[in-house]
DNA sequence: CCGAATCCTTTTCGATACTG
DNA sequence: CAGTATCGAAAAGGATTCGG
């Protein structure tokens, strides 16, 4: 039995994939370890995995030129944010022994898979921020 | 000037999209607040976000089944969650005066555009996740 | 230049108890 | 049923210092 759409003009692809992902796994729910979507959303989820991707969609980059294309992380978050990236196989790490040393990152071919959906949730963020600023405004504008 | 291919066999949309972004905004880097993508993300990124939205993917739903449909939520984070999507204009709140009283949540119109890049999102997800295990073990094992 | 190590603050989240 | 309120634990993140 497939569920009735919620406003009737959605693009069938999207609700539908997800809901039957949903039914399927309803006997645990979406309970976390055993589900991969727990799994990468817990990822990419955190303050800096994703900006670190896309700073690295273009070309491959040194740890001192991701600074400064994050102006705001601080090294310690670049470094751990990396090293999980690695530790995941989407980006590689290449030391080149010049003095003083150079560490180059890039994405692996599994890595630039990620890009894109990662572009298709960037273009929603510019195509709607807009749209969300004025709802956020009405919300606070309504409450006592 | 359009930089180099990382692998040179990523399909152009993609990365080309998000190096343009980057590049645009390469005067403030990606600063937040002014940022829209750092906007979005940082929402998506908490804990529950998604998954209430993968929830609702299908029809609408009460309190109480979303409480059975992301098992292991607390009923603190799952009013703290919706509120701050119903502030979003992303989910609508409707209250039907029975006794007990029912609360219904369904997506908005824009809510439900978020589905397509989600539902992009879990896909890669699943296609993935058992290479990155592997990744993962590998990195772990090479480890002193 | 790249990063490890330490310390400390902030944020997030869960458990519990209580209300209309 | 659908929340609210309060508390404390835990995780994430920032600042600083040090080293190869």
């Amino acid at each position: 039995m497939v569920p009735r759409l919620p406003g009737g003009n959605l693009p069938q692809a999207d609700w539908v994939a997800l809901s039957a992902y949903v039914e399927e796994r309803s006997e645990w729910g979406l309970h976390p370890e055993r589900c991969p979507v727990r799994n990468v959303l817990s990822h990419l989820g955190d303050k800096w995995t994703t900006l670190i991707l896309i700073a690295l969609a273009a070309e491959p980059r040194r740890f001192s030129a991701l600074q400064r294309a994050v102006p705001d992380i601080s090294k310690r978050m670049l470094t751990q944010t990396l090293r999980d990236l690695e530790r995941d196989g989407l980006l590689s790490r290449h030391v080149f022994p010049t003095k003083p040393p150079s560490v180059e990152y890039r994405l692996t071919t599994l890595g630039q898979t990620l890009l894109d959906p990662i572009a298709s949730l960037v273009a929603w963020a510019e195509r709607t921020h807009n749209e969300i600023t004025e709802a956020r405004a009405r919300f606070d504008a309504a409450q006592p």
